[in-house]
Formats: C-alpha cells, structure tokens, sequence
RNA sequence: CGGGGAGUGGCGCAGCUUGGCAGCGCGCCUGCUUUGGGAGCAGGAGGCCGGGGGUUCAAAUCCCCCCUCCCCGACCA
C-alpha cells in the first residue's frame, strides 16, 4: 500500500486522539478507495488520515531512514566540505558514552592512553610498501604551510602506526621495554569518495592502539584480547549488538597486517558492518622503524606489533543495528539519558513533583532528563524523545499524582504502564537491565533468521539480497569464490569455526565464511 | 572515473512544457486559546530561484558554458 500523507489541511483537532500507541503515525497510509468510502465521516476520516510519518519507513527506503534519523534526532549535520561531519551534543553525547565504556576496558587490558601528532611525514608512509600502497589514494597531504612550498609534503594521518612506530623504537631497547602498550584517542582523515555520516566520512574520531611484544605468541594473544575482551564485550554487552568474531580474508584485512580479527554486526536491512578491528602486524612495522630490543640473553631482535580502533562508525551502528520506524532505539546502559521525566500538564504540583522526582532518580545514579516544557504539547515531546531512543519517559499528570503513580513507556519493547511512585528507582532500575537484554535478544533473533546456511554461490547470492549467508570456505572455491561475489557486491565479512567461534589459525581445516552485503 | 537524478527562504517541495508581481507545507517570531501521543486560530519575519554569459520590452522559466550536490558501481573504520 503506497504512503499517501495527508494534506495538514484535513488534519483536525481530534486528528491527535489515537487508539494505537507505539505506530498510530502509520496510519497516514491510506488508500483512495478507504478515502472514498470515509467520506462524510469526518472524525474517522481525520483520525486516519491524521499526520505524515516522522521518519521515512526503513520499509520504503532505509538509506532515507537513516538520514531521517540523523537529522531528527540532532545527531550530526554535514560539514562544509565534501565528506565531512559536524557531530551535535545529543550525538556527541552517545559518543562520549561509547568513549568511557570502551575506554575502561582497554586500560582493563594493561594499555595507557597517550598522543601522537596529526601531521605525518609523507616518508613514514612509504616505509612499508603495502601500507603505503593501501592507503596512498586516500591521503590528504600538505604541500604549503607557512606561505610557502615545503620542502617535504606532510601527510594528515589516515592511521599512527608509522608515527608511532617511529617512536615505539625510540623507547623500546630492551626486552624490559616490553610489552609496550599504547593507545590513542584522535581524529584521522581519509579521503572518501562517497561519504555518510558516522558510516564513512573523510574525518573520524576514533580510538587506535597500538602495541609492541616480543614474540609473536604475545601479540597474537592481544590482538584477540582487545577483540574479545575490550571489543566484543563492549558491543555485546553495552551497545545490545551481536557480533560476529572472525579473522578477515587477505582481501579484505589492513594493509601492512599478517591478519586482522574484525567484528561484524548485522544492521536492520540485513546488511554487515564491520565495527571495529584489531590486526596483527607481524614484524612489518617493526622492520620498517626499527623496533628492536635486546633480548635477556644480550641478542638483538625485532619486535612484534599489533594494532586496533573502534571509531564514531559505531554510531551509525548503533542507529541501523537498533533502530525502528519511530526513530532510534539506545540500549540503557550506553544512553546518555537513560529516563526522561515529563511534566504532562502545566500544574505547579505536576512540575514540582517531576522535579522531586528526577532528583531521586538522579540520586540513585540513574542519567536522567527533566523535561517541563510545559508550553510544548505533550504528543510533540514524547516524538522527540522517541526519536531520540531514550529507553524510558515517566509521564507525569495530575490524574497520576491522584493516585501516586506515574505511567512508564518503554521504547525499547514499546508498553507503557502505570506503576507506582513509591520504589519508582528500582522499578527505572529493573526496566533498563530488563530492555539492555530484550534488545540484545531482539537484535540476536534478527541476525539469526536473517542468516542462511549456503553451498554454492547462487544461493549466497539469493541470501545476500535479505541478510547474511554462512559457507564454508572450500565450498565458496576460497579466494576465486570470494572475486566472484565480488562482481555482486557481495564480500566475505569473516572466516570463522562451524561454530561461530574466533579460529586460531587463517588456514584451519573447514572455515566457514560469512558474506554479505556491508557499509 | 563510468551510469542515473537534482539545484527555488532553515528543511521538504511546486512553479519551467506554453517567459509576465516568487509560491506551498513544515519550521521560526508575536498574541490569544490550548496541553494525557507531532495543538488551533490570527498576525508576522525570512529568497542574487547554484554561478556566468546570451535571447527578449520582460527570464526561476528559453539557449550556451561552468560549478555543486544526491543516488548506483570500483576504494574504505
């Protein structure tokens, strides 16, 4: 059934009654027949044809969906240059929030934060030739500064590991030196053809670490760590989104890395994004800036090297991994705002009582918003925080304060009830564990029938058109089977164990390849 | 770079075929009435119609050149 929105000029007063809570705007949709037949019976005939949609239904076109939601919920704008981002507090906010929590997992796992200059030599970059060569076409470079022509080009980071590198060398002359473990929080720029806010823009923030060990078993061992524990953690268990663990094939992994773990989450069209990635980089790097040490018996070697980063992607992540028709979903324990307090009616009992009551919210450490805007309707407020994805509203009015209760709406599960004012912080504090897991389990359920078993190309090919398709590796013809995809736009996300778990080796025995469609 | 679209108040668009006062919706400002799911009414503010050249009494509209943006591919966190 096309979407036909109403002209505002039949919308009515009574247009705003709704009998459905969580998709009356849905209701727009109406076809010329029902419009026929209605006709006369204005009540009804307004309230169907009551308002266009907020957002572009994901069903009409998701992309349009998605810069719906970026605008409505005042996430980011674009900037004035081609590919660039400006990020907005509410969006700002879910970042700062995916900053801490990764933040603290990665000094849980023994590394310090540090930072290393914007401006690279452009002859760090040539060092190692795969690095250079991967990264060569999208590279900003500074040729003039200071009015003048400089003698040798600057390149604005696209990564640190030549930088760092540099220095890791400078710093490490003995085993002692080791494991040096550093990380980064910084913007970098790589020049993009087509840009999409938080999914691929010329300029990022992100967090990159950088490590150097004395053998290879070491830095293997933390390269999965930070993928297992600071990584997939982080995304299972405060951003609600199953991923998938896996090593990626030759084609897709970082240029200069011997191998690199990604993790790969499924978005609300079906299609993989890869959220974050940690690489093992052999002795690349190493060799190429001379990060060598003395070992305990007096003999010189060359370090091993890993590297790995999460970036503002994961905010887009975030958006198509939970979003629905109403706007964004936030899981509670990353949200910014956890519950917002509303004032139903202007009533100075009403206002006070919602001040009374954000205070003992915030006082139980719940990220809680006030909102008395009393002038502002009702209908318009509870939309914003909708699209905003703030996981509860407490909906404050006199009828509520009558009789001590106040009416909670979930966005996660979309209910809404009565429940009382007294205990109200371990009632908020139960329905925001509750929502963490039912929107894991919803995005897990999705991923799950949204993924099909395959043995030939044809059919991952048909999967891919809806979600992802699981094959094994040898069944695919390995790297030829992987070009062939190719030509459909269709890549190998990762290689995994039959049972979905992290292989120690790229080359085990009966690999299985997800593929899909990606961002 | 190849293929397809579009540039008109902050946002979304109509007007162009057939030249003739620059419009509509949302948003914004003021006032009153409202307030339990995007409020109503009244009154306002806001535009080098992407840029340059041409045709014409007259150009958003017709002609030529240029620029930019968006969508689909190759690259990518």
């Amino acid at each position: 059934m096309p979407t036909t929105p109403a002209p505002a000029s039949t919308t009515s007063a009574s247009s705003k009654k709704s009998d459905s809570t969580a998709n009356w705007w849905r209701i727009s949709a109406v076809t010329g027949q029902m419009r026929h037949r209605l006709a006369g019976r204005s009540a009804l005939r307004s309230r169907l044809m009551a308002k266009a949609p907020v957002l572009t239904p994901q069903a009409d076109d998701f992309p349009r969906w998605y810069q719906d939601v970026v605008a409505k919920a005042e996430l980011a704008d674009n900037g004035p240059v081609r590919g660039t981002m400006v990020i907005r507090p509410y969006g700002y906010a879910l970042w700062e929030r995916m900053q801490a929590e990764v933040d603290q997992r990665i000094k849980a796992a023994g590394a310090q934060n540090a930072y290393f200059p914007l401006f690279i030599p452009e002859s760090y970059l040539t060092r190692e030739a795969e690095h250079v060569e991967g990264f060569s076409p999208e590279l900003a470079v500074v040729t003039v500064a200071g009015g003048k022509e400089l003698e040798e080009p600057i390149v604005v980071r696209p990564t640190s590991e030549t930088v760092i590198g540099e220095f890791m060398a400078k710093w490490t002359q003995s085993y002692r030196d080791l494991p040096l473990l550093l990380n980064q929080w910084a913007n970098v720029v790589r020049w993009e053809l087509r840009p999409r806010v938080f999914l691929r823009t010329s300029e990022f923030l992100w967090q990159e670490g950088h490590t150097a060990h004395t053998t290879q078993a070491d830095a293997a061992e933390y390269a999965r760590k930070i993928a297992h524990e600071v990584y997939e953690d982080f995304m299972v268990n405060v951003l609600a989104l199953p991923v998938v663990v896996g090593y990626k094939t030759a084609r897709e992994r970082f240029p200069g890395a011997i191998n690199t773990i990604t993790c790969e989450a499924m978005m609300g069209d079906g299609k993989a994004l890869q959220n974050g990635t940690s690489h093992e980089l052999g002795q690349n790097f190493a060799r190429a800036f001379g990060i060598e040490y003395l070992d305990d018996g007096g003999v010189q070697q060359t370090a091993w090297t890993t590297s790995w980063g999460v970036s503002t992607r994961m905010v887009g992540g975030l958006i198509m991994g939970h979003g629905d028709d109403a706007g964004l979903k936030v899981p509670p324990r990353l949200a910014p705002i956890q519950c917002v307090v509303l004032a139903v009616r202007d009533d100075d009992a009403v206002v006070d009582r919602c001040r009374a009551l954000a205070a003992e919210l915030r006082e139980a450490d719940v990220r809680v918003e006030l909102d008395v805007r009393v002038e502002v309707s009702m209908g318009r407020r509870a939309t914003d925080w909708e699209l905003k994805g703030v996981p509860l509203r407490l909906e404050l009015g006199p009828r509520d304060l009558a009789d001590e209760s106040v009416m909670m709406v979930r966005r996660i599960s979309g209910t809404k009830s009565a429940v009382p004012l007294s205990g109200i912080t371990g009632t908020v504090g139960d329905a925001l564990e509750q929502q963490q897991s039912e929107l894991l389990q919803g995005a897990s359920e999705r991923r799950e029938s949204r993924t099909i078993d395959c043995s030939s190309i044809d059919e991952v090919i048909e999967a891919a058109s809806t979600g992802w398709a699981r094959i094994g590796w040898e069944a695919l013809g390995k790297q030829e089977g992987e070009a062939r995809l190719a030509e459909s736009a269709i890549s190998v996300r990762c290689l995994n164990r039959p049972d979905g778990s992290l292989p120690v080796a790229e080359d085990e025995a009966e690999l299985v390849a997800i593929c899909a469609r990606a961002y």
